[in-house]
DNA sequence: CAAAAACCTGCAAATTCCTGCATGATAATT
DNA sequence: AATTATCATGCAGGAATTTGCAGGTTTTTG
């Protein structure tokens, strides 16, 4: 593989999830690591990335949202990960906004073929950079705090859609109150998410297990699958194992 | 064998598999590396392909190349700055998408009170670091190039909104063809935005002047003012004083 | 703080490239 | 027909580039 072929690929790779690790593209592109890291050298020199310890990032990318100010990634990713078997090619998948998502979104297989609605547009522009993915956004009033649309017209939509799959994070989960939340507007929202859904997928870090909030989103019973960065096993989510609820 | 044969076998491979390498081309043409290698010299001259160290790449596979940084942004900045007086509190405003556009949202006064619809996901996102703006983003289709939303679903919703001013960039315009584009999708999209506002504000650095392209948007006299970073009175210009348009 | 991972430097082997030159083929001119 | 000019090709040998490796340093992480 030539040189300017490798570039190529970083930059691609680079496009579509904004970093790239040098131990992936020693695998991916079969050479040594000081070849990669040579690679990379010069590509920052000619200012198309950032290096950085372990990897590049996107230039654009780094300039308009810090990567580093996620809370809790590491964790993101590992949920992110696990949802992904959930997505299957052909699939109409409805997805919410916030950081969890934006991260499994990242890690979609590149040519994942598949229809998504989305009600956040940082979820729309990641998703973009998939080739056979399509992508519709809904719209509606703009959210200032969590960044995605709401309001009447968006919940119109939704109930418009019939999606195989939604993903979603959430605030607060709890094994008898189940789904809550404090937003009286995210509250709607997210009830009509889940019913115009055939499966309900909830991607959650384990600190908001067993936390009640005031507004009722939905019953555990209502969701398929529960998704954190813990083992199934572990004893933070013994309480959680409910008829039809998948543990992941 | 004769050379211009030796070129086209050469140009099939690289339509075929996008490059080729030299080594390759020895075997396959059974003629010395030199030869090889004078042969990709001369089709390099010829802008056929783009040499590098080992072999050759097709040129129009390279230009997929995504330039992260923002094309003329000094410019860009300066017409964004121009265009900010044309935003008044209270005023319902319509924009497009493009980086023009969002390097004036980062130029807003900080309390500017106003309702902003948009079809870009990422001016949205700008918009929404002001508190007292009102953010609509409308949904539909997302563009993967254009990253705008687009589709039957935005012009019906487009044409239902009554703004005072619509903000938008533009590929071309020209002293008599007036504004044209090249995707018949986004042409529509256009010139419902056109319509569905009071005033139009055109932002477009000097280099879009005197082009045309293939579908026509609007003519001039449907927009009210033409903003690019050159001086209203510059030599470039003066073929786009007509009436009713204010050239800032 | 110690192991692991990632990094850097210098080096050597392999590959590719370039320059100049000789050879033969082809075309143009006398 | 002979001469000359032009071109295409191959070769030699030296320069430049690329790549992997060894060994030591720095950074990260549990």
């Amino acid at each position: 593989m030539l040189k300017k072929e490798r570039h190529d690929f970083v930059m691609r790779q680079i496009n579509l999830h904004n970093r790239v690790l040098t131990s992936d593209l020693v695998q991916l592109l079969n050479v040594s690591e000081d070849t990669i890291r040579r690679d990379l050298q010069e590509m920052s020199d000619d200012n198309l990335l950032y290096k950085v310890h372990g990897g590049a990032l996107s230039k654009s990318y780094h300039s308009t949202f810090d990567d580093s100010t996620v809370y809790a990634k590491e964790a993101k990713i590992n949920i992110a990960k696990k949802a992904l078997p959930l997505i299957k090619d052909g699939m109409f998948v409805l997805t919410g906004g916030g950081t969890t998502i934006i991260e499994m979104v990242k890690q979609l297989p590149e040519n994942l073929q598949a229809t998504f609605f989305t009600i956040s547009p940082l979820v729309a522009v990641e998703l973009a950079k998939y080739p056979k993915i399509e992508v519709i956004l809904i719209g509606g009033l703009f959210s200032k705090n969590s960044q995605i649309t709401y309001g009447g017209q968006v919940i119109s939509q939704l109930s418009e859609i019939n999606a195989d799959l939604c993903l979603m994070g959430i605030s607060a989960i709890h094994p008898t109150n189940g789904l809550t939340d404090t937003d009286w507007e995210i509250n709607q929202l997210k009830k009509t998410m889940i019913s115009s859904s055939r499966k309900t997928a909830v991607l959650c870090i384990s600190e908001k297990l067993n936390i009640t909030l005031r507004l009722k989103v939905a019953d555990l019973a209502n969701i398929s699958y529960l998704i954190t960065e813990l083992d199934p096993h572990d004893q933070q989510l013994k309480n959680y194992h409910v008829k039809n609820l998948q543990i992941m």
